[in-house]
DNA sequence: GTCTATAAAAGGATAGAC
DNA sequence: GTCTATCCTTTTATAGAC
């Protein structure tokens, strides 16, 4: 039982999951036949279904993985800083032109999470990740406002998923000038702070 | 040609496009067979291909019904009282139990729009009518915050669509008190004020 | 392990009786 | 106008050669 075996297998499997990324990002889900994938991946049905038992596998084993991205995206924007930067840092990935089909991959995971339970349990624990996150970030502004920081992470979310929806829609949308308007409503409770440089400009 | 059978022709295309509706909100529109569509609508193919030409053109009918209830709905919001309330009003629609069928139809076609050039046009022109009717009420709370009134209107849509998501995917959740926050740094730019009451609380 | 070819099933759409 | 029965295409999944 070699290791290079195991390695290998791993890697094909990753193969076939960007591939299908790619696909369902663009068609969705039902629309995206096995053959799609094949072509994507460049391999024959015969080889994919070596690596996956269905099509609903491949769904599953790719929304695991789209959801172990998006909790590296977020470990990026806990550096350090005060709170509103770092904010700004976890907002402006919507800014990336490369993100338009992350955004559309999550658009169609949250519209298939509705009848799906797997795809469901999988939002939710991400979702909790996200809230998790944002909580941290959001205390010491909430703690300026006088609201609850759980509420403040959760209004926050609903802005980042509001903004993911359009510009998955419209990947030419410049969202970041929204953004700014949150900013400043959450940077001007008190001009005076003792928490950092609160600018309210995208 | 009686004009019966034309008010007859139009009241049995409805009862198929809500029965659609039901179907496609709780199971996508890829995933909804004609089959589907036929029982739920208690009738046979050959009576729904009489009605409708394709699958595709339900699905064409009912998006355009379900933007013109939308626009209703928002119409509903349009009296005279302070932009606040009239503000709460039109997201209080989360609310309602009911609204979760809604929430979840909205969604699959959010995401159904990534690829379909006739739903995506459908949605801008909604999407415009959104902006358009909260610019009104953001205007004055826009004005006091010195912030554009119109990526105030933005920034107020994207939080009604990130609600609709969480309540499209988690009927059961609460989102009221999230918009309560959002209210809550709305009003608390000057506490005294010349435009009626502004509570923070939901 | 990967391919080609194909079996098996599902779904969109239609024909023709009533 | 509506139904039942069915055609035809597409798609998932597998069998067997290499």
């Amino acid at each position: 039982m070699p290791k290079i075996s195991e390695a290998r297998k791993s890697e094909r499997k990753r193969q076939i999951l960007l591939a299908s990324a790619r696909r369902f990002a663009r068609q969705g889900f039902a629309e995206t036949t096995i053959l799609d994938i094949c072509r994507e991946a460049g391999l024959s049905p015969g080889a994919v279904y070596t690596y996956f038992d269905s099509k609903e596998a491949i769904i599953a084993a790719m929304a695991e993985l789209g959801a172990q991205q998006s909790a590296a995206r977020m470990d990026a924007a806990r550096s350090g800083l005060d709170p509103l930067t770092r904010l700004r840092m976890f907002l402006s990935e919507f800014s990336r032109p490369e993100a338009a089909q992350v955004n559309q991959y999550d658009l169609r995971i949250w519209a298939e999470a509705i009848g799906n339970a797997g795809l469901r349990s999988i939002y939710l624990r991400s979702r909790a990740q996200l809230i998790e996150a944002l909580g941290d970030i959001a205390q010491p502004l909430a703690a300026r406002r006088g609201v609850d920081p759980g509420l403040l992470a959760e209004l926050i979310a609903a802005v980042a998923i509001g903004s993911e929806v359009r510009k998955a829609i419209e990947p030419e949308a410049d969202v970041l000038p929204v953004l700014g308007v949150l900013f400043a409503l959450l940077a001007s409770g008190r001009p005076t702070t003792d928490d950092g440089p609160a600018q309210a400009d995208a």
